[in-house]
DNA sequence: GAGATCCTTTACAACGTTGGCGACAACGGT
DNA sequence: ACCGTTGTCGCCAACGTTGTAAAGGATCTC
C-alpha cells in the first residue's frame, strides 16, 4: 500500500541510501541518478514515515498548542495565528484542550504526546511556576501572563498599561462609577489581577475612589460569566455607567445582561472589553476594546521555539512583550 | 535527559523486555520484579518513545481534524468536540488549518504528517469528489455535505430539511418577502445548495414565488460577508421582511447590518442563521438558528474512524445524518 | 524422582530512516 | 602514466520499541 525508500530503490536501480539523498537534498547526486530516483518516487508516491524519520533525528517537525477551549474566540483566533506562523517554519501544530483545570495543565505541560512534539506553545490557566520546575520535557514557550517568572520562555502585553489605558478612557468619558468585571479570587488568576492593577492605577491617577460594590468576580471568562455578573450587579442596587470587562466575552455578555435591563450602550451605561475578537466588530454595539497584536504573540512564541530548537536550550528564559492598542468603537462612543 | 527503556532496565537489574512487559501490563510478571521495575520508571521518569512505539506497532495514536479556518466559531465548536471525543479513545488531535482552498485541501486530504496520523477527520469546503478518489492513505472521514458519494464515510445533517424547516417558520410569522443570504455560485458550494433547495422547497410548500433578488451570493460565510450582503440588498432598493443566512457568522453580520440601517429585527425584518453558535445565543436579539448537534457529529465522526482503524478498511463509505434542532429565538419572536 | 507443564525472563530481530564512512570512479595536475 | 582530489554511491549501524520464540526455573503429576 504504502511505499518505503526500499521499494522505491528497487524500482530505480540503487540502494535506499541514494533514495535517502535525493529526498533530503543531498548535493553529490549524479543528475541521471537524480533523475530515475525522483520519477520512481513520484510513481510510488513516496511519502516518509516521519515516525521512522524522528526516531533517527530526534526531530518531528511538530509543535503542539495548548489552550484552554478552543471554542473561546481568543484562543481560536490565537490557534490561526500559531498554525500560520509555524507554517513557515514548516512545522504541524497538534492541538491539545486543556480544559483550563490544574491537573490537565500539569500533564500537558510534562509532555503532551511526549516524543512526538519537538516544542510546545503553552497557555495556562491555573498552573503555578511549581508545576513547571522540574520539567525536563521539550522546549516550552508560555503565553500570557498567569506564571510569573517561570522557568520558561514567556509572551505576554502589558496588562496593566492596558487596562489603565481602558479604565483612563472611560472615565475620559466623564464615567465614575466604573465596574470591572472579571476578577478571579484564585491565586492562579494573574491576568486578572494584573487587569485589576491596571484598572485600579487608573482611578487612583484620577482621584477616585475604588468601590468594591463595582468589581465582580467571575468563576471564567465566558459570555454567560458576564452577563451574569452584570445582571448580579444590577440586582444588588449597584449601577455603574461604565463597565470594564477583562475579555470581551464577558463584555457580550455584559452588553446582552445591560440590554435586558433596558440600559442602554453607551447613553446609559459604556461598555470595554479586552482581546478584540471578531465578535466585537459586529456585536451591537460595537465594542471598544484592547487589541493585542494576535498574529505578533503567535509569531514571537513560535520563534522563540524555533530558537530553543536551533540549539541554545540553555540559554536564559527570556521574556518578550506583544504590542496592544486601545480600540475605541460604539459601546463608549 | 530523558530515558529509555535500557535505562530503567539496568536500574531494575532486569532486561529492556522485561521492562517492556511491565510498562505495556503483560500479566505473566513477579510482582517482586515488577515492583522494582515500576519503582526505577517512577525513579527516572520514563516515558515512552512514541516514535519508536509507532514505528514498531504502525499506529501514532493521533488523529488529524483539518478545517478551513480555526477562528469561525462553528468550527472551533466542532474541533472542541472532536478533541473530547478523541479523547475518549486515547486519542490526540492534530489540527490542519486548509484556508478552504482547493490546493491546500488536496495536500492536507493526501495525507497530513503522513505516517505521523492514524485517521483524518476533515471538513472540505472546496474539494471534489474526484479530488478524492485516487487517495490510498490513512481511514478519512469527511464532515458536512460538501463531497457528495465519495469514496470515504462521511457524517451530514439534512440541510435541507433544516432550511425548510427555517424557511417555514419565516413564513409561519406571515413574512412573505424572505432573502437568503450566502449562496456559493461555485460548483463545490454543496452545502449552500442544499440549503438553498431547503429555502425553495418551504417557499414553493407555501405558494411563495422565487424572487432571484432576495438572493445573495456570498464569497465566504463570515460576519464581514453577511453584513456586506445586507447592505448591498438593502442599497438596491430590495426590502426582505426576513431573512434566512447560511450560517450565523452571516446573520449576525446581517443583524448589525440592518441595525446601521436603522431597521428594528425582528419587527421589521425577522433573522435567522444556522449552525447555532454561542455568540447567537447572546447576541442583541439573540438569534434564532438550526441547532446542528455539534457533539454527536463529532462522536459519529471519531467512531467511524475508530471502525475503521479497529479492522473493516474495505468495508464500503457509510453515510451518518446527525439530528438538528430548530431553535427559535428573539430575532424570529 | 522423572517428566510434563506452567510461569517468568531473556535474546534477537525488525519497524523505516539517516549519519558515518568506506569503496570506487572520474577527473585534474604533474 | 601516476597520484591526489573530488564526486558518487552503497554498506553498516543505530535511533527505542515490541513480537516471537526460546531458555531457564519452579511447580505439579504420576
Amino acid at each position: 500500500m504504502r511505499h518505503r525508500l526500499k521499494d522505491v530503490a528497487e524500482r530505480a536501480g540503487v540502494s535506499v541510501k541514494t533514495v535517502s539523498n535525493v529526498v533530503n537534498g543531498y548535493q553529490h547526486v549524479r543528475p541521471a541518478t537524480r533523475a530515475r530516483v525522483e520519477a520512481a518516487l513520484a510513481e510510488l508516491r513516496y511519502r516518509p514515515n516521519l515516525s521512522a524519520r524522528n526516531l533517527r533525528k530526534g526531530r518531528t517537525g511538530v509543535i503542539a498548542l495548548a489552550v484552554p477551549e478552543l471554542d473561546i474566540p481568543y484562543f481560536a483566533e490565537l490557534a490561526r495565528h500559531v498554525v500560520a506562523a509555524a507554517a513557515d517554519h514548516g512545522w504541524t501544530v497538534l492541538i491539545d484542550q486543556t480544559g483550563g483545570g490544574r491537573e490537565r495543565e500539569r500533564v500537558a505541560a510534562a509532555g503532551i504526546g511526549d516524543h512526538l512534539i519537538d516544542g510546545l506553545i503553552f497557555s495556562p490557566l491555573s498552573l503555578t511556576a511549581d508545576d513547571l520546575t522540574d520539567l525536563d520535557g521539550v522546549p516550552m514557550v508560555l503565553l500570557g501572563e498567569r506564571v510569573d517568572h517561570g522557568p520558561a520562555d514567556h509572551v505576554v502585553i502589558d496588562n496593566v498599561t492596558a487596562a489603565r489605558e481602558v479604565t483612563a478612557h472611560l472615565i475620559g468619558l466623564g464615567r465614575h462609577r466604573i465596574a470591572a468585571v472579571g476578577a478571579q479570587p484564585t491565586p492562579e488568576g494573574a491576568g486578572a489581577r494584573l487587569r485589576l492593577a491596571g484598572y485600579t492605577a487608573a482611578l487612583t491617577e484620577a482621584g477616585i475612589g475604588y468601590d468594591e460594590r463595582l468589581v465582580a468576580a467571575t468563576p471564567a471568562w465566558r459570555r454567560a460569566d458576564g452577563a451574569a455578573a452584570l445582571r448580579h450587579l444590577l440586582a444588588s442596587g449597584t449601577r455603574p455607567d461604565a463597565v470594564f470587562c477583562f475579555s470581551d466575552t464577558l463584555a457580550l455578555g455584559a452588553l446582552r445582561a445591560l440590554h435586558e435591563a433596558g440600559l442602554r450602550v453607551p447613553t446609559d451605561v459604556a461598555v470595554a472589553g479586552f482581546d478584540d475578537i471578531e465578535d466585537g466588530r459586529f456585536s451591537v454595539p460595537t465594542l471598544t476594546t484592547v487589541a493585542p497584536d494576535k498574529e505578533r504573540i503567535a509569531r514571537l512564541a513560535v520563534d522563540l521555539l524555533a530558537g530553543r530548537l536551533g540549539g541554545d536550550r540553555d540559554a536564559p528564559p527570556r521574556e518578550l512583550t506583544a504590542p496592544h492598542r486601545l480600540t475605541p468603537r460604539e459601546s463608549t462612543a
